[in-house]
DNA sequence: ATTCCTAACAAAAACGTTTTTGCATGTCAA
DNA sequence: TTGACATGCAAAAACGTTTTTGTTAGGAAT
């Protein structure tokens, strides 16, 4: 019964509204010089009949893949996946949205592939989302000249010349205005627990947690998390300040699973939070939301991240330079009861 | 200094071997009669070269866009976000690993989207992960003539004739296991919470619930937790439960998210899990794995069936019947904490 | 010696678009 | 009245493959 129909082509359009297939791609791309009411006739013709560009045959002539890359940039020492952080896991939605209400195809590709990301599938440009030092993906991209936005600002010492494209927080304004509210619910002495500076955003916010201890005139108090991105480093860090001779009565973690490992170590240690102890960490999460005590958190609006960033590659990839670039996404506290030490949150 | 040189396409490696294109497209595909010494040759050169085939080039002459869709789907009573469950997180992470291995390139569409979903992007087939009844974005899809694989079978009144593909757990086996797990574990009385039956795993766990009810002679004692899939409809099923005339020493809950849920209501009861109550998941989840006390789960290797439905998907859109189908992937259980109450999990 | 077959390759068509070039026709200014 | 120029459209080339259809040379069979 259901007719196996063919597709209908840009020919079938043509032979329906009596004009040449050249005539339909001027009037649907709005190119070429033709009066508006035969614009308008074919766009309607087009559109009864159900004509969908074949993109293949587009991408064929523009020279392009339709393909757009996503990744996150992994340092090898610290290996993780794409679903270990809610972070990632916000921002590559919302950028996957963008992208296909854009009629644009956005392919993922794990963090483990390392500069091997993106050989096997050929793409157009690429989203790299925090990339570390010297990550021989973006050198590869590079060489490859395939456009890149980047999610956090690269660092490759020189700067080589090419012009940079990026979305980011303010960390370091973040850093400091998380440390005010620790100070107006009480802290006396704050620690900071952080990965190592192979990013831009701790990089940020170490030095924005310097820069406040230098104008408060204290001892920065800080302990770097090797190894993988979990809680137990977290665990390990909080130990170093809270065993230390020093110990702070409210922490700083630059990352929410770092936080959350704060907490196991002030449980361990029977240390009250908030009570004895404040904690608050970068990026919110489920985890977050739901440790005991909830966590305060700094909301980075990865949404808005990834929304952003697939629309400067975009411009990028049609060849327009971006409106604005780099763009700056505005970041917000989430008070919650970890630091909640002088009523509530 | 780099000049800036053009790609290499399949008339540069046939110049260079000194054959026709046909020759070098024959020699690559392994199609057409050619003795084995210029195959060989002519991949060498290729290879030097650094031949690499356009794309989209190939997907015109195939007539396929090159491109494999994933969505979950999603009741309109019930809408969720693609980052809500770590359980589509790990899916998804895998069937994207599994198709950029494959050279494939894997779109993912957001949950809400209904029977809109891969209306902007088209593509060659499509994986609907957790189908509820009578979902119109499956019907659109046959209607195009697209290849579907399910994970989790679909369920459309009449079976429409067309072969159905999917990738499922025994979920039947896997709750009849879980209640098992929890009379070793000195459960006298086990309740299920679950959400309504729209997709067939919630109907295959309420099925094997209510048989293991009969083969032991206990009334069922189950809770439809409506509404949004969250800790909020677990609480709400589980009080209903709990506060119920005949509370049950053990809960089992068809998402993890439900048993999240589950022992908040346990807890806003000052009911000790595991010793008043055992508490047991279907899906681990980071959740599951952090919440106090750890939850016991069921585990049911979406990595697994994120690979395998890629590759059931592959095959039907190259035209073969797939070897294996339907898929079934095998569950385990993870005992931890909340199951405890006879020595350790 | 002719015919027939096969091996080894090449020429050309096809896929569905976009883009470039070309060709009428009409309008306006000189 | 003749050029110059704009307008409205079509023909044809191009994009990089795969696939279909030849073509040639050599060997075997008659």
């Amino acid at each position: 019964m259901a007719t196996a129909r063919r597709r209908i082509g840009i020919k079938d359009v043509a032979a329906a509204a009596g004009v040449s297939t050249t005539t339909v791609s001027h009037a649907l791309s709005g190119k070429g010089r033709l009066p508006e009411a035969t614009r308008e006739s074919i766009a309607e013709i087009a559109a009864e009949l159900g004509y969908r560009p074949n993109t293949s045959a587009r991408n064929l002539v523009a020279g392009k893949t339709g393909l757009l890359g996503i990744t996150v940039s992994a340092s090898p020492d610290a290996p993780f996946g794409l679903g270990d952080f809610d972070y990632f896991i916000q921002l590559l939605s919302a950028a996957t949205g963008a992208a296909v209400e854009g009629g644009q195809a956005l392919v993922v590709e794990g963090a483990a592939l390392g500069a091997n990301a993106f050989s096997r599938v050929d793409i157009d440009g690429a989203i790299v989302i925090d990339p570390v030092s010297d990550d021989p993906l973006l050198a590869s991209l590079d060489a490859r000249g395939i456009p890149i936005v980047t999610t956090g600002r690269r660092d490759d010492g020189s700067d080589s010349g090419t012009p940079r494209h990026w979305i980011d927080n303010d960390h370091r304004e973040a850093t400091l205005s998380i440390l005010d509210h620790l100070v107006e619910h009480g802290a006396r002495r704050i620690g900071l627990v952080s990965t190592p500076p192979v990013t831009s955003y701790t990089r940020d916010a170490v030095a924005g947690y310097r820069s406040w201890c230098e104008a408060t005139d204290q001892k920065p108090l800080v302990a770097v998390a090797g190894g993988p991105i979990n809680e137990g480093s977290g665990f390990i860090g909080a130990a170093e300040l809270l065993d230390g001779p020093d110990p702070p009565d409210a922490i700083y973690a630059t990352l929410d699973q770092l936080a959350l490992g704060v907490l196991l170590a002030a449980r361990a240690r029977s240390i009250a939070v908030p009570e004895e102890l404040m904690v608050a960490g970068c990026t919110d999460s489920h985890g977050s939301a739901w440790a005991a005590p909830p966590l305060t958190a700094v909301a980075l609006n990865p949404e808005r991240i990834g929304r952003a960033a697939v629309a400067m590659l975009s411009s990028l990839i049609e060849g327009r330079e971006p409106e604005v670039n780099p763009v700056m996404v505005p970041t917000a506290i989430l008070p919650r009861q970890s630091t909640a030490r002088n009523g509530p949150p």
